[in-house]
DNA sequence: CCGCTGGGTTAACGGTCACTAACTGCACCG
DNA sequence: CGGTGCAGTTAGTGACCGTTAACCCAGCGG
């Protein structure tokens, strides 16, 4: 799996990224998608800087030239996964005609996100609490807005039923969907998404008293 | 939080505990009900011997006249959680008239299992990969046994719907159900868990189609 | 009263990890 | 063609962690 050979390793990092001059900061995304990979499967601190620096090609510290650190690594994966889901989240809501396809739009976002990217889900709602402080509090803020976006639709939809209750659904739905990864392949994919579509609505209806 | 002085590590511990004439092995419980809570809020890479330790009064290495190792200790926590959702589940199905009151006692069971023990439920589903293998394989078998229970009720509730299908939405109906560490207190127990019922309940009549 | 056992203590050891230091080579620019 | 900077490398360092060792003490049965 690891190439040995200093020589070899060069030459596998070009064959696999193109020409040095198209590498635009390209190195960044690399790292953070391996990273996202590794810490879905064995969690933030089962996974080893050398083991990152090995799953792209590298060894260990040469990490050290794109980020500052394993924790502002995490960090910077955490808060971009939640400016993603955030800022899709009110595009949505704000360009949709009404909350019955606001609803729709938002559960269509958050599927196709989880499809595409199961690791990035997994790991933003398990490592939250290994990302340093600073940073912390963004990435909590971007989460609560996102679940608000959620609420005031549904709040629109189904009136008469409490916020706080539209919260716990709300965190409940997100549990169903982001439990893609623990059924991998069992069905393509856009059977899939439409499965769960289907059940988060239902379950969201279902929720209203 | 912590208490520092010996003598009074030992009068907080027999306090707590009752005299030690009535622990007969209750301290393995004790140590495994402070580690899942760890092992759910940090990971279990992220909690280390003398974090258990310090957390049931005692420091560091305690823990080995209860447990081999800490691997030992997860495998035993996640070996017993598997243990009692499975047997409950069994024991439901077959004492359930029908399909339709067998799905919920079903829903009863893993709704009640985790409200009562968040911190296991949370472990249970992302820590398997920590287990050695000797247990992992016997853990990762009651789990699809326990599934298996369900994907056959609601195979006779749903006839017509592959099982493919209604495996993967157990999963997502899985997902719903532990849902609940992330939104904690929003709702008094009671009320949380009618809630999640009915919208499992809907997700699932959804999942046919 | 003695010795055994169960459950605790501190000290120490080996391994691993995040991170730093020092060095190297390639590409590009003037 | 020389210098600058980016992106690697290996070696090393200090901290921490899991585990073991050696010791200690309370309770209890004979």
């Amino acid at each position: 799996m690891l190439v040995i050979i200093n020589a070899t390793v060069y030459h596998a990092r070009v064959t696999t990224a193109q020409t040095s001059t198209r590498n635009r900061g390209s190195r960044r995304a690399e790292i953070l998608d391996a990273a996202a990979g590794l810490f879905a499967a064995r969690g933030f601190h089962g996974v080893s800087i050398e083991d990152i620096g090995g799953a792209v090609g590298t060894s260990g510290p040469a990490l050290y030239r794109h980020f500052s650190g394993k924790e502002a690594l995490l960090a910077e994966m955490l808060l971009d996964v939640s400016e993603r889901l955030h800022t899709s989240a009110t595009r949505r809501v704000t360009e949709a005609p009404d909350a019955e396809h606001a609803l729709d739009s938002l559960l269509q976002g958050h599927v196709e996100f989880a499809l595409d990217h199961p690791a990035l889900i997994t790991v933003h709602d398990r490592e939250l609490g290994s990302v340093p402080e600073p940073a912390r509090r963004r990435i909590r803020r971007l989460q609560r807005l996102y679940v608000e976006e959620w609420v005031t639709v549904l709040s629109e939809l189904y009136p008469g039923c409490p916020p706080p209750r539209l919260r716990a659904a709300t965190h409940a739905v997100f549990g169903l969907l982001n439990s893609t990864p623990h059924s991998a392949d069992e069905l393509p994919p856009a059977t899939m998404a439409e499965l769960l579509r289907s059940m988060a609505r239902a379950a969201l209806a279902a929720a209203q008293s």
